[in-house]
DNA sequence: ACGTACGTACAGTAAAAACTTTACGATCTT
DNA sequence: AAGATCGTAAAGTTTTTACTGTACGTACGT
């Protein structure tokens, strides 16, 4: 069952070939978004699906336990990279992928970078406050204020550069991003 | 030798303990850029040190191998965040942390993401032609048309998103983007 | 209610990555 | 030129991650 159903042998394979290549690409390049390889080649699998996937599909066109397709596709879910689908008689989870890539690498952003961006925020403005209370308490001791001066200025330097990012991140998820830089339309 | 030479052990306590939770944080999260925690929790040692470190000090400070230092560097440096740096008198290579993280920003886009792309519209474009290809071969097999279209479809899909990503990239590198999200200003 | 099918937790194993030790080539000092 | 110092390549070890097979809880069909 890959949508190829029907086709002159020799014609699908020229087709698979033209997949492959790319689910091949696609699936190494993943690696940005903290996905291994094997769960970029599922994801590229199904990319070239034209219907929902259950477990044991995957397992099959993988040719990997149903227990690794569960866990890809978990993590593949925390990404909103693929969605689950529900047919009427149907007691198999289904899955596709998230067609429209603006929004996978939007939610990306949301998800990860905005969490990592938080946890720093948290750690710096806690730092900060612990040094510039040092600092009150000993106004007059030239080094320790030399000292604290130079890690508090780093860490507010940090602290805008956070502010920034998080600003650039909201604007993909309420896409104000595509004002600034418009979709493509594809060709024909 | 971490710059607070000369302080009260009791504050340089409390500063080692604000460092470190900052340190720790940002180390943590640095696998968002490929690296590992210890290379990150090395990226974190250099952000507060305010001289260049060697080698030999860095081993110390993370109480790791010489070795282990050089490929954390490496890799530091294949981002460009830390730059090398020389002076005279030294034998030993000197290295500090790329303090301006818009640059390092876009540094990481420009070189990571922007290859991931390149490589991915390779394969897209040759596998496009292909399809086409096959597509204006047998104008008249109608279930092959189908089939083909759905997969050129989706390539041209994925190019039209690819070349949005590119000049969003571009932008980065450029520095438009800040006109349309303004640096911010530190505190203070 | 019982049997069956499904997804996943869990434990074990195989593969990969991280780290250290050793060794070596290059460069500088004397 | 010999000796010392530096960075890293290479090999070996340890730790972590990826994957599989089994087992279990849940839900559905009869």
């Amino acid at each position: 069952m890959n949508g190829l159903e029907g086709i002159a042998p020799e014609q699908e394979q020229l087709i698979q070939k033209a997949r492959k290549r790319v689910i091949e690409s696609i699936g190494k390049n993943m690696d940005l978004y903290g996905i291994t390889l094997s769960h970029g080649l599922l994801y590229g699998l199904m990319f070239f699906q034209n219907k929902p996937m259950t477990l044991d599909e995957m397992g099959e066109a993988m040719e990997m336990s149903k227990t690794s397709m569960s866990t890809g596709i978990r993590s593949l879910l925390d990404l909103k990279m693929v969605n689950q689908v529900w047919e009427k008689g149907s007691r198999k989870d289904l899955y596709e992928v998230e067609s429209d890539w603006y929004q996978t690498l939007a939610d990306f952003f949301g998800i990860k970078w905005r969490k990592a961006l938080e946890i720093n925020l948290q750690s710096l403005r806690k730092s900060l406050v612990e040094l510039q209370d040092l600092a009150d308490r000993f106004p007059e001791d030239e080094l320790l204020q030399t000292c604290l001066l130079t890690d508090i200025d780093k860490i507010k330097n940090a602290l805008a550069y956070y502010k920034w990012f998080d600003k650039l991140i909201d604007s993909f998820e309420t896409g104000e991003i595509y004002q600034f830089i418009p979709k493509e339309v594809p060709d024909k």
